[in-house]
DNA sequence: GGAATTTCGTAACATATCTTACAAAATGGT
DNA sequence: ACCATTTTGTAAGATATGTTACGAAATTCC
């Protein structure tokens, strides 16, 4: 659970005696929480730093109502929520909901900004994280205006490609019930796209496997 | 054009007087541009902290192919693209193109990290500024994975009523066009569904301009 | 290895939005 | 006040995706 700290983003670059000794001058406490406990409401106001030492958990964009889109999964030892702390308006725009079994540090944001501005190493490992979940959304949000559902399947498709190539983390094989939720369309619907697709030779599904036969024109698919 | 940096987010809490020492302690300089001139393409990495000091900049998302969305307006004394700079990915996913003759202060990377960690009160400031970006970002996605045009258009009229509400900035009269492409619809479709609302007495057009008749029902269309 | 459960394939029909085209109405320039 | 241009209203047919339902195939559990 320590080691988790040691290897955070936030504590990039600081040796491991040093983060102990850091933490040392700065209040900060642990917090639990059980699987399904929400950590967070949406619309609640955001006053700590949260850097999850121990499990996972997703944010879920929530609607005057019903929720709408998972957001994405974070994961120990990554801080979640990093923007939030310091907007001006500082509610929650996402529930965020425990994952697994969950631990939490928690800062606050007084005692951040003391950390910050004391430690530069600190604050540009900050800047980095919130800069890259920036990043991420701002991705997500180019797939979500796709409009057909070609557009997001040759999207996806071709990103998980690229990870592979780029020997990033091979992520675990999806059901398509989840491709479904994640591209926001019905199972059956996608189920039926799949086929269409695999019809006209663009992809070859085998062993619940997508694989991509015609790159090309998966491609060109992306323009509308 | 001086005025427009001691107004600034970024200097917000600084004296004029003082802003003026500070930049003398740091490399910098001005750079113009004319309206419709490219000032990033996408794709390109951003190694300077860019903040206008005449005229307004967009930013339009692009795929692999062309345009998808407006993401959003920046205007003078704004930073743009405040996260593109501290990200590890630091390409930009955006082109920020001219609306107008425009002015920008830069700041290398190397340089900005030294302000922050020189002045608390910018590095605060600066903070504020992507964490406030984020936050719009976010709002923006909640907005697009709205599913139906309905909601999207209960959305749209209630967030303008409630800005109405408190006094800010009242943006001008969007077109019906301007509002399709807004909402990623085409324009006949958005023509049918306003005058199909206004039949139902959920709405009344009047003057090009659309009155909320029955907030309580728009209310209840966002569910989905 | 058989039963229970999950995942996938498919079909018929419903619905939302797009496409294209054209005309009416409003607006702006001179 | 008139003409040119922009904006809005409308309609018919096309297309994409949703809904519901059911059976087949695969996987997991005991």
């Amino acid at each position: 659970m320590k080691e988790a700290l040691y290897e955070s983003g936030l504590f990039h670059g600081i040796k491991a005696d040093k983060v102990d000794e850091i933490l040392q001058t700065i209040h900060h406490q642990y917090k639990s929480f059980q699987k399904d406990e929400y950590l967070y409401y949406s619309g609640e106001s955001c006053e700590d730093m949260n850097l999850l030492v121990e499990g996972s958990v997703r944010g879920e964009i929530v609607d005057f109502r019903g929720k709408v889109v998972k957001v994405e999964d974070i994961f120990t030892p990554d801080v979640f929520a990093p923007a939030f702390l310091f907007a001006t308006e500082n509610n929650l725009q996402v529930d965020i909901i425990a994952n697994t079994k969950v631990r939490v540090l928690r800062i606050s944001k007084r005692e951040m900004i003391e950390l910050l501005n004391r430690h530069p190493r600190i604050m540009e490992n900050y800047l980095r994280i919130i800069s890259d979940r920036f990043v991420i959304i701002t991705q997500k949000m180019k797939f979500l205006s796709l409009k057909t559902m070609r557009g997001k399947i040759a999207h996806y498709l071709l990103m998980r490609e690229k990870r592979k190539q780029q020997n990033k983390q091979i992520r675990k094989h999806k059901t398509q019930e989840q491709l479904a939720e994640y591209f926001g369309v019905t199972r059956p619907s996608l189920t039926r796209e799949l086929k269409i697709m695999e019809k006209e030779g663009l992809i070859y599904l085998q062993d619940k496997e997508i694989k991509i036969l015609d790159k090309a024109r998966l491609l060109d698919l992306m323009r509308r």
